[in-house]
DNA sequence: ATTATCTATAGATCTATAGATAATGC
DNA sequence: ATTATCTATAGATCTATAGATAATGC
């Protein structure tokens, strides 16, 4: 079992990642990984040894700790203004590979042990919530929003501004396309279509 | 090769619908489709030649037709208020099982040849967007929206409507539960998060 | 000697096919 | 006779383990 730090541990848990955020749990075997890090998929159990479980875990654990870091972090650099804020983090989510929360809860979960399941599942909602809902009732506080659940609000936003990734590569070609659809989504939430 | 109406294989297209949307192409197996109708699963080749990729476009086909059509129907029913339109397909899809377009973008998709894939996934996107940016297109029309992109809008709808299926049952109880949230939902890009 | 990776293989599961058997309709 | 379902099984793929081999550090 070598250290958390090892560079081949790490390349294996980037391919990991990767390849479970994009297709999910069962769609990815362990040669896929394997293969992703020029390794034969036996060698992987020498870090992992108990397997793909493990390192779903590991990897999904690690990719909502890093979420949360750069959605604090967007946030916290875009200063006061929320819409400022907003687009932080729109253009945060943009810029990562999505996360299906849907998938997750509905299809990964299952091939948990339920109380891992629940445990891991809790800490994904918090880690992406909180951040933004901070955000939200930080403003709320100053009388400029009408928002009465910021974490309801704050999870409609990451539904929202995530639903860009749905939309075909055709239209949204470039990462600065993506990024500007990911902000024209949150302003249509601060906004909103009414006119004003 | 039993008539489409036949009873058996309507049975098996709602059984295979039902765990297709829940867990995915690759999650689901003949085993879990035969189970779930009472048949092994070399049965199911008799109503489906092609197997299991044949149930899955033909139930993915048929999934979107029906929301489609409870879309329209829930909007049509709902007269002239772009509010009360928006409600009833935020009650619509809060009574479905929700549809994960990225899911079936980064992972579906993938197990199918490319060309039928291209093919099933734009008429997925549009059976659910069109009714939506219609509705959206008739109110910015009277003047009373400052919605530029109707497609784009619709999206986000559907992306932001949905994500109350990711929200922990013990918060959301009820169906009625879900509804009533999956209207606040579309309240808020109604109205905006913004004081007016 | 220890660490890292590989080959080989067992056992489980999955898709798909072949052919037997039971049920239904003439 | 035809229709519907079943049993049995082949072949592929997947997870996991055992043990060999190569590379590295003392």
């Amino acid at each position: 079992m070598p250290p958390k730090d090892n560079a081949t541990y790490q390349r294996i848990l980037d391919a990991a990642d990767r390849l479970f955020s994009e297709r999910g749990y069962t769609s990815v075997t362990l040669k896929d990984i394997g293969e992703a890090t020029s390794l034969r998929h036996a060698s992987l159990y020498y870090y992992a040894p108990r397997g793909k479980e493990q390192l779903y875990v590991e990897v999904t654990e690690r990719s909502f700790q890093r979420h949360n870091a750069g959605v604090t972090e967007a946030i916290i650099g875009a200063g006061d203004d929320l819409r400022a804020q907003l687009h932080a983090a729109a253009r945060w989510f943009a810029s990562q590979s999505p996360i299906d929360l849907g998938r997750m809860v509905r299809s990964d979960m299952l091939a948990l042990p339920a109380q891992e399941a629940d445990r891991l599942m809790q800490a994904c909602l918090a880690a992406i919530r909180t951040p933004i809902a901070a955000a939200i009732r930080n403003a709320a506080r100053k009388g400029l929003l009408t928002v009465h659940d910021a974490d309801f609000a704050a999870m409609g936003f990451v539904g929202l501004v995530q639903s860009v990734h749905n939309i075909p590569k055709v239209f949204l070609p470039t990462p600065e396309d993506l990024a500007q659809a990911a902000c024209r989504a949150a302003d249509m939430l601060l906004d909103g279509w009414r006119v004003r």
